[in-house]
DNA sequence: CTGTTAGCGCATTCAG
DNA sequence: CTGAATGCGCTAACAG
């Protein structure tokens, strides 16, 4: 019977040690081998490599991060991963931590203020280097300045209570406010605001662009904030159609409020946009290839996630927790399609 | 001016021996009150209890994880988080470890082999306890049983080559011969199956099915595997209808197939289903709000990710790595809407 | 019931 | 240029 090699008979890990002595050298030697930043003879080098080959040796980052105070990683706390826009969030976090070398620990508040409290104490644990939240809800969150100590922490989409924490957002205000004004240039008075709970930030925000618009037009505003289900939206359009001073057009606060319209609206056979102009806030997938093509309010959603991140390994970076917390702001994007009542055969985008 | 208290004055975050010295006992009462798995007295555990309030105590994850040889963590390799069902197995996946109190760290391969292999060797270097992938391509990924050593690897919704890596799979092949079937039953005959490359596991299965459906039917098989983009689409859907033996039935590989036969359908002002029928493998959000609502093979997303996940745990805890993987394969259910023919007002659910 | 010792794998500090 | 000692924070094993 062959004799197994003793190599790769060991049973646990091989550790730097391991290679250390294989190689013939100290445990420095091989560490130094391996970081790079120290000036190690050609000869002792190539030893230490053969020998990390050999065993297959893989440092334990485990180790060095305990060592080292430094976990090289990031902690990432989402609403939930179902919502497109927070998974495309998501992906664009987890890539520029890639690109730096970092790791990403995902986990999902579902919304509620106390799991995101929870989930925040558990990342604080991990010591992960610092944080990127998308925050549950802004007057209910549980998360401090003081929670976190050193550990930097960055909101975006939505801000947190605090002004310590950075924060980068879209233009969500001016961005409804622009729709509506182009609505209006389409004739339209009668426009209804449909959302989710004006309890979300960006829900509220999106409102107030649309009541401003409203306002500067000299129009009466007419919203409504219980786009929760399919059900609740589709008996609410349907009243709203029904009353003699119904909406001409409408516009919604998010994808979700926009799929139960465009849900409800299949429903009541009302035409569009000849019955009723619809446009959304948000851009998603199958916007452009429904019947008719949607108009829409476009966030830069990766570059979103994107700079958060950057704004985060910036802090880590330069070790600092200003008391005041940066707050940027991304631009959005007018896409017009063909529910607004535009003619357009391909979309147009206005910056 | 009032002096800062003693306890935040301090610099570093406090450790165990800290709360030890505060509450006067030693370091492993403290630990003891924590993991709460040997006796201590009323007494000693409130002061400890007591000192850890004082001192905002939280215990150091990473040494822990580090000392007792399991970090308490899996990984998790997509091959991206903008596909909607790749974001809803996530959430599934990180829905599971987190009701076991484990940490999700994630990552993508975008789909490229190497990539993969780079990141499986972080996840590695992270000593997470178990892995869970949606595998880059079978002919090309360099997932081997050995890179991994002892730590257990589940693959879900594409398998891995080596078949002693578990994997949980749905119904793909019996889905879409199934679906075949009853496009088949509406009278078609000549049915088309569009898709993406077929070096992608499911998509192969899929057509497999297909394949089998027809031939059993004694029909001819007519398929393209070009749907990569939307021009290709609508370039070979343009050909495909206007040729003498145009199809008079589809069915898509994949939700990005669907979609983009979607678009080119329009683009046609081809009508659906009196023009052509359609169906679709993978239910998605807007499928039941377009124009007609789309029929689909439905596969239980979240499902897959759950079970994919218990089943990494099982071999957590068991601490075994069986020579050969188990096999799960997850039925799947037929969504009746009407785009396939079906008059349906709301859609039926077959399983 | 509680304290002491020791060591997980690594990298900083200090010697050689 | 290389090695030895030391300790990061925690907990198993052993004393007391």
């Amino acid at each position: 019977m062959k004799q197994q090699n003793r190599v790769a008979a060991v049973d646990r890990k091989p550790t730097m040690n391991d290679v250390a002595r294989l190689a013939g050298v100290g445990a420095m030697t091989v560490s130094r081998v391996l970081s790079g930043t120290v000036r190690v003879t050609a000869e002792t080098r190539q030893r230490v490599e053969t020998a990390i080959k050999q065993l297959k040796y893989r440092p334990n980052e485990l180790a060095r991060a305990f060592r080292g105070q430094r976990s090289h990683s990031i902690g990432l706390i989402l609403p939930s991963l179902y919502d497109p826009f927070f998974a495309t969030c998501a992906h664009a976090v987890a890539t520029v931590a890639k690109e730096r070398g970092y790791s990403v620990i995902l986990t999902m508040s579902n919304g509620d203020p106390d799991t995101e409290y929870v989930e925040a104490e558990h990342m604080l644990e991990r010591h992960v280097d610092g944080l990127v939240v998308i925050p549950s809800i802004f007057r209910q969150t549980r998360l401090t300045r003081s929670l976190f100590g050193r550990t930097p922490v960055v909101a975006f989409d939505r801000p947190l209570p605090d002004p310590a924490f950075d924060v980068v957002l879209v233009q969500n205000t001016a961005g409804a406010r622009r729709m509506v004004e182009h609505l209006i240039e389409h004739g339209h008075e009668r426009i209804a605001y449909m959302g989710l709970a004006r309890s979300l930030f960006t829900i509220n925000a999106r409102f107030l662009g649309y009541r401003r618009a409203m306002r500067d037009a000299g129009l009466k505003e007419d919203s409504f904030f219980g786009c929760e289900s399919e059900e609740n939206t589709l008996r609410l359009l349907a009243e709203k159609l029904k009353g003699k001073n119904a909406p001409t057009a409408i516009l919604t606060s998010n994808t979700l409020a926009t799929r139960y319209v465009l849900s409800s609206i299949a429903h009541l056979g009302v035409r569009v946009p000849n019955d009723l102009a619809f446009a959304g806030f948000d851009d998603f997938d199958l916007a452009d290839v429904i019947s008719p093509p949607l108009t829409v309010v476009r966030q830069p959603t990766q570059e979103m996630g994107r700079v958060a991140t950057n704004l985060l390994f910036d802090r880590i970076t330069r070790g600092e927790t200003p008391h005041l917390g940066s707050r940027i702001v991304l631009p959005v994007e007018i896409v017009l399609r063909r529910s607004c009542g535009c003619k357009h055969r391909t979309p147009v985008v206005i910056h």
